[in-house]
DNA sequence: GATTTATTCATACGTATGTATTAAATGTCG
DNA sequence: CGACATTTAATACATACGTATGAATAAATC
């Protein structure tokens, strides 16, 4: 899983063989049948393997801050470090891992669509949640977009982060883990402006997509 | 091209063979090594036509809104919105093509390597000239760093536009158009706080790949 | 130590890939 | 018309693909 990991990561899908796959991890080609059964099989732990780690651990992260608070709204910063801190870790130890998730998040394959469901949609409707309390003032429809664009930034930073190979220095990974922060929560933030009210007078007719 | 556009859009390079562009384009097999000679040749052109176009829009409202400024330096999100306007548009227009500079700017074929540096590099350095005349107690590395952030938060926004048929409403694209340059403004454009210092202060000892 | 279970191995199947080739058909324009 | 460019058609080539198989080997269990 670990050849697997870094060949996904290199070249997508689609952009390695079974071969080449068992080549890497230096076993038999039939060992990948016999233990994976497919190559979409292969592809569908390899990731889940880190990913769902990765979203326990922001839910945890979450879920201290929020008992932390006391009831209080969680500061925004606060709230987009919980989601991002445990992307930056896990991408730092496993660079490979951070452009296999960009490419999936990206561009899912289908095969992969029903385990991005269960496993990463629960996770998004929490942070909403976190956020909503915490920027009563921005609209849902615009909250949603700007999560979307937070997590755009959020996967261009982790395959800049395995393109240049920081070599695990705990202070430069606070600082770009801060700078990563700073950005996004001021996104998600800036007031509305106009828009927001201009964007749900366009609302179109039928909507089916809110959390209610 | 618009088959391939559309194909290569959805699937990837890897994702989509020959015969089932052929067939998508109505056109015979043999045609299509006729015209482009390659999969590879025909990636890349169906790629810069449009790309092209749009860095060259790019520069001419950055151009345009310069000049209009008589040598002073541009708001941020004026900045911001020259750089979006035309992905947007383009976008819109050609929803397919949205997917496909997506997954070619979050992972790059090798042979568009040096396509990229050609048509989108020179560009990216226009703007980073902008943006540090916009923002100079923003240090040069952060700028960068959130350069990315916000290619990514635009590529991210590309897909979504394209996932969710939008019927092209001119208000609707506005308001879209406002709230990814309002979101990506104002992390560009937020205080660097001490990380810049921090990260300068870490800085690991031979750099090249500043503009000097 | 024998027997059962788990894992590796080399190999093979059918299909799909990108590209090339040949000849005939269709279109285009001077 | 005649010269040329394009398109179709029908294959063909070598290679790569994902998957399957059955025998050989290692581990585990009794």
């Amino acid at each position: 899983m670990d050849a697997a990991e870094r060949l996904f990561g290199e070249h997508g899908y689609n952009g390695v063989g079974m071969r080449a796959l068992a080549q890497s991890a230096k076993v038999n080609l039939a060992a990948t049948t016999y233990h994976f059964g497919s190559k979409k099989t292969l592809y569908v732990e390899t990731f889940l393997r880190r990913f769902r780690e990765l979203n326990a651990q922001r839910l945890g992260l979450l879920a201290a801050a929020e008992q932390a608070a006391h009831g209080q709204p969680l500061p925004v910063e606060r709230i987009v470090e919980c989601m991002m801190r445990p992307s930056v870790e896990v991408g730092l130890a496993h660079p490979a891992f951070n452009k296999m998730v960009a490419r999936t998040l990206l561009a899912p394959p289908k095969f992969l669509l029903e385990h991005l469901k269960s496993e990463f949609e629960p996770n998004l409707k929490v942070f909403i949640g976190a956020f909503e309390r915490a920027l009563p003032t921005v609209p849902a429809d615009v909250l949603n977009l700007r999560l979307a664009l937070a997590l755009g930034a959020t996967l261009m930073f982790g395959v800049q982060m395995s393109a240049i190979r920081i070599k695990r220095d705990a202070k430069r990974e606070a600082a770009f883990l801060k700078e990563l922060v700073r950005f996004t929560a001021s996104g998600l933030a800036c007031p509305p402006a106009t828009l927001g009210a201009e964007l749900a007078r366009l609302r179109p007719p039928a909507r089916r997509k809110r959390t209610a």
